[in-house]
DNA sequence: GCTAAAATACTGACCGTTTAGTATGAAAGG
DNA sequence: CCTTTCATACTAAACGGTCAGTATTTTAGC
C-alpha cells in the first residue's frame, strides 16, 4: 500500500490543509487548536496523535507550502523557454496561482511578519524555504545575462531576493486594497515598473552609456 | 499649559512608544498587556486608566505611526524639488529613516498581515493611514507626468499603491535576510529595477515606439 | 476464512497557565 | 480634601496540551 494512502497520511493532510488556511488568515498565535480541529471535524486528541505540538504542525505546514511553490514553478515554467520568456511569465504565473489559492502565497508573508526577530527556529525554516525559490530565480537571471536580456551588472542574488520582495509587497497591498483594485492591474503596474522602467529620460541615458 | 505637557499625555506617549516597539516585533495578539507595562515600568492599572482597552491602544498606535510617516515625508522632501528628484530621493529617505527607527515601517506590515480579512475595523484604519501616503505619492507622480520624467500612460493611483508595495516587500525580505544582505544593497537593486528597468531590449523597443 | 490479539486512530473531559480586563485602594499634587 | 494618577489583587475566559478510555483497522494464528 502506498504510504500516502494510509489513514494517518490522509488525516494529516486534512489537518495541514485546515491549518494553512487558518494560519494564513489569522496567523499562528491567533489560531487556536480548537479552530483547526473544528474546521476539519476532528477532536483535539486526533490532532495531537498526528502532531507532537502546535509548532510541529507549523513545521509541517511550512514544508507543505514550500512543496506547493516548487511544484507550481516546475510545472508551469517550461525548461526550454528562454530566460526572458520565463521572467515575463513568472508574474502572470504568480497572479494566476494566487487567484486560485491565495493562502499558498499569503501564509509566508504572515509568518515572516510574525516570526522574524521573534523565533529563530521558524525564521530559519522560512528563510530556507525561500532559498529554494531564490536559487530558482537566480538561475533564470544568470541565463538572462548570458542571453543578453538582463543587464549584466545586476547582482543576481540580490535581484532574486528583491524580485521575491516586490511580488510579496504587491500581494500585501492587494490584500489591503482588494476591494478597490484588481491583482492583475497591480501586477501590470509592477511589470511596467520592472520591465519598462519608470523614468524614460533616465533609462535612455543608461542605454546610451551602455552602447 | 500645553496639552502635550500634562502628565497624562506624557504617560500615554510612553505607553504608545512601548506598544509600537512590541507590536512591531511580536504583533498585536502575541503582545500581552503585561509585556507593555513591564517595558515602560508601569502597572496594569495605569495603562487601563489611559486606554479603554487593548484595541483602543492599538488605534492610538496606528495614529501615532501615521503621524510619524507624514512628518518624515513633509520634512525631508522639499516642496521646490522636481518630481523626478523626489522620486529618486524617496527610497533613500525610506532606507535612512528605517535604519534609525525600523519599527515605524515594520509595524504596518505586521498589522496588515495580522488584521486583513480578520478585523474590518483595523483593516480600515490601516487602509486610511495608507491613503494619506498614496495621495502624497500620487501628487508626485502626476507632477512627474507633467514634467515628462514619468510615463504618461501610467495609472497614477495604481502606481502609488504598487510603489508602496514594492517598498514594503523589499523591507519584508530584508527583515528575513537581514544578516545576509544590507537594506541599502537591496534598495539599490530595487532602484535599478524601477528606474533603469530589467530588460534592455524590451525597454529600447518601448522608447522607440514612444518617440 | 474466521477470530483473537495488537496496533492504530480517535474522543472528550480535564489540567495548569496565561490572558484581557476589573475592583479597590493608596499616593500625589494642587 | 478632592481629583488625577497609579499599584495591587483579583476574575472569568481561553489557551495549549494531557490522558484514560473507545472505536477502528491491521496482523497473526489456526
Amino acid at each position: 500500500m502506498n504510504k500516502k494512502d494510509t489513514q494517518s497520511e490522509k488525516t494529516k493532510a486534512i489537518i495541514i490543509k485546515a491549518a494553512i488556511s487558518l494560519f494564513a488568515k489569522n496567523g499562528f498565535h491567533n489560531t487556536s487548536i480548537a479552530q483547526i480541529t473544528e474546521m476539519c471535524q476532528l477532536s483535539k486528541g486526533a490532532l495531537y496523535w498526528h502532531f507532537e505540538d502546535k509548532e510541529d504542525l507549523l513545521m509541517a505546514v511550512i514544508d507543505q507550502v514550500r512543496q506547493e511553490w516548487k511544484d507550481v514553478l516546475r510545472k508551469n515554467l517550461k525548461r526550454n523557454w528562454s530566460a526572458q520568456k520565463k521572467m515575463e511569465n513568472i508574474l502572470d504565473l504568480f497572479v494566476e496561482t494566487t487567484l486560485e489559492n491565495k493562502e499558498r502565497y499569503v501564509i509566508f508573508i504572515v509568518l515572516i511578519a510574525e516570526f522574524t526577530e521573534v523565533d529563530e527556529r521558524f525564521e530559519r525554516a522560512l528563510r530556507e524555504s525561500f532559498m529554494e525559490f531564490f536559487e530558482f530565480i537566480a538561475q533564470i537571471i544568470d541565463d538572462g545575462k548570458s542571453e543578453g536580456s538582463i543587464h549584466k551588472d545586476i547582482n543576481t542574488n540580490l535581484m532574486a531576493i528583491a524580485f521575491m520582495g516586490v511580488w510579496q509587497g504587491v500581494l500585501l497591498q492587494w490584500l489591503l486594497n482588494r476591494n478597490e483594485v484588481r491583482l492583475e492591474s497591480l501586477v501590470n503596474c509592477l511589470r511596467s515598473m520592472v520591465f519598462d522602467g519608470l523614468a524614460p529620460s533616465l533609462k535612455r541615458e543608461r542605454i546610451i552609456a551602455k552602447n
